[in-house]
DNA sequence: TCCTGTTAGATGTCTGTGCAACAACGTCCT
DNA sequence: AGGACGTTGTTGCACAGACATCTAACAGGA
């Protein structure tokens, strides 16, 4: 491993993001096959959801929407069109800016949201934050903080 | 915010868990811009051919290999069949197993790999590491073994 | 030996996503 | 005003990945 050192890593810290890596994985897997099975809901979709139901108004823009659920653009233009599709999503457009789109939660998208919430967070709960003591969890809190960029870029 | 209080989460345990998703997100989308850019080669196949670096004889079965990169068997037969046109890996019959496959790192893939190497570390480095105290490193590596499942299921 | 059940890997098909290109609109500067 | 430049959202295209299904091959029992 001698590639390691002449980047001034060590062993230990390409374990620690390998970890990160399968952990990340493995409960998005085991929550996006929960919400599938019990609500039909894909892991992304849920996520639009709940960004919309936090919002003021419960409307983002397109833009700042993709943002937030960390989806390029069209990605998001798709994800919103199935949304729309089934109801749980309409589209209206921005009054001072003529290009924008505003994503808003209806009122089935809301339903719809509530009833799969108690299965995410159960999920979040078993497969993350029960695994973790709960003194632990405040102090990854302030790790975690600093790998996002949501303040910065 | 009463669903969380439902399921028995706080607030602040949700955004851990979001902040993990963000974090994990950008820096994996980092590195896969960083290795195409530099060395025209996805995250993915980055790994097998770490994975395979690392194995005894440089080869692993198909199997045993999908599980390490978080990847379907299915997914595995294409990403290889990809790898082999390029000339980075080569499948092998396994003597004691007629059904099996070894996927098998080429001198080409070693050198490929060699050469991608140094970017895939800088990267982990200044979007990872380098945003972490060295002390946290530590302390985080206890903390994400117990969310890494390698060890049971 | 045959039959059943399981495992390894490959393939058809479908869905989801990113990138590049585009159109419509806004912003700013002169 | 007018034109250059940036932004917003959508589309064509290509591709990677998952699931279900298939075949070949192993394992164990009657």
């Amino acid at each position: 491993m001698t590639l390691l050192r002449d980047e001034g890593l060590t062993a230990e810290e390409l374990a620690v993001w390998r970890m990160l890596q399968r952990a990340q994985v493995r409960i998005t897997r085991h929550l996006e096959a929960e919400l599938l099975v019990a609500h039909d809901l894909p892991l992304a979709s849920y996520e639009v959801l709940m960004q919309l139901a936090e919002a003021p108004g419960r409307r983002l823009r397109m833009n700042d929407l993709a943002g937030r659920v960390l989806l390029s653009r069209s990605g998001l233009t798709r994800l919103i069109d199935r949304l729309q599709r089934y109801g749980l999503v309409s589209r209206e457009a921005c009054a001072d800016d003529a290009r924008g789109l505003f994503a808003v939660l209806t009122d089935a998208g809301a339903a719809r949201l509530a009833e799969a919430t108690p299965t995410y967070l159960r999920g979040i709960k078993t497969q993350f934050l029960d695994l973790l003591g709960s003194g632990e969890i405040t102090r990854v809190r302030g790790m975690l903080a600093k790998l996002d960029a949501t303040g910065s870029a």
